[in-house]
DNA sequence: TTGTCATATACTGATATGGGAATATGAGTA
DNA sequence: TACTCATATTCCCATATCAGTATATGACAA
């Protein structure tokens, strides 16, 4: 299977997408993701896991945090994307999203770990 | 779930990928999707069902075969489509199945039924 | 109206997926 | 070293997905 097909099995969840899509926008950390799209914290690192195995994302420590950032080598995903990103206004949720991520140190006082 | 995300869980699946690879290039019945992918007959009937039911091809009949066309209502899955139509080259199995298309007709004598 | 052929559907079983809860790990700090 | 906190992992269970086999349907031809 190529990176293309990777891409959309991953894609394929409604959760993993906005990852994706916030992913694409800002480097962010397990924090940020739990908080922003209300899951839970193992929810979210086992997402950025899948990520990570399939080489979509890379990761870096910094102090405390992990922060996780978007790679691709194909083409045709980041294609995609750009045009999803420019074009968020289009999709409610995903519009949302890109609002939290603004206020997105909410999420890093005291971490999301305890909700849900 | 918005129209993207469904698209995207459809395509997820690569056998499904490249059906809708081949129906965004050209209308075609179901002796043909089952001959160029070497896909039994239910399956390939299966999974068009799938795009009727989410409304991504429509269906008319010609003679005793019915023929799928693809259509969207989302300019991004369309975007996308078109962005890997145009470099199937990059991608072996796409760009086998489209050297098959040419050759379309094949399929129709006796209907790929009997195989696999 | 009977037969043929393309397509659709039902049923089944194997496998994959996804989430919650509990727990482990590991980096930074006191 | 012991503690804290962010993140990772394991286990378990419910549900979804998918393919194969068999059979049904429905249009057209004879």
């Amino acid at each position: 299977m190529n990176r293309l097909n990777e891409f959309l099995k991953l894609a394929a969840n409604e959760d993993r997408f906005r990852m994706l899509v916030l992913l694409f926008q800002e480097d962010l950390c397990v924090c940020h993701i739990s908080g922003i799209l209300e899951m839970s914290q193992p929810t979210a690192s086992k997402n950025l896991a899948k990520f990570r195995d399939t080489k979509f994302v890379e990761t870096r420590q910094e102090g405390k945090y992990i922060y996780y950032s978007f790679k691709s080598d194909d083409e045709r995903v980041d294609n995609f994307l750009s045009d999803v990103v420019e074009n968020v206004d289009s999709y409610p949720k995903l519009k949302e999203d890109k609002s939290k991520l603004a206020n997105k140190e909410i999420y890093m006082v005291s971490c999301s770990c305890e909700n849900k």
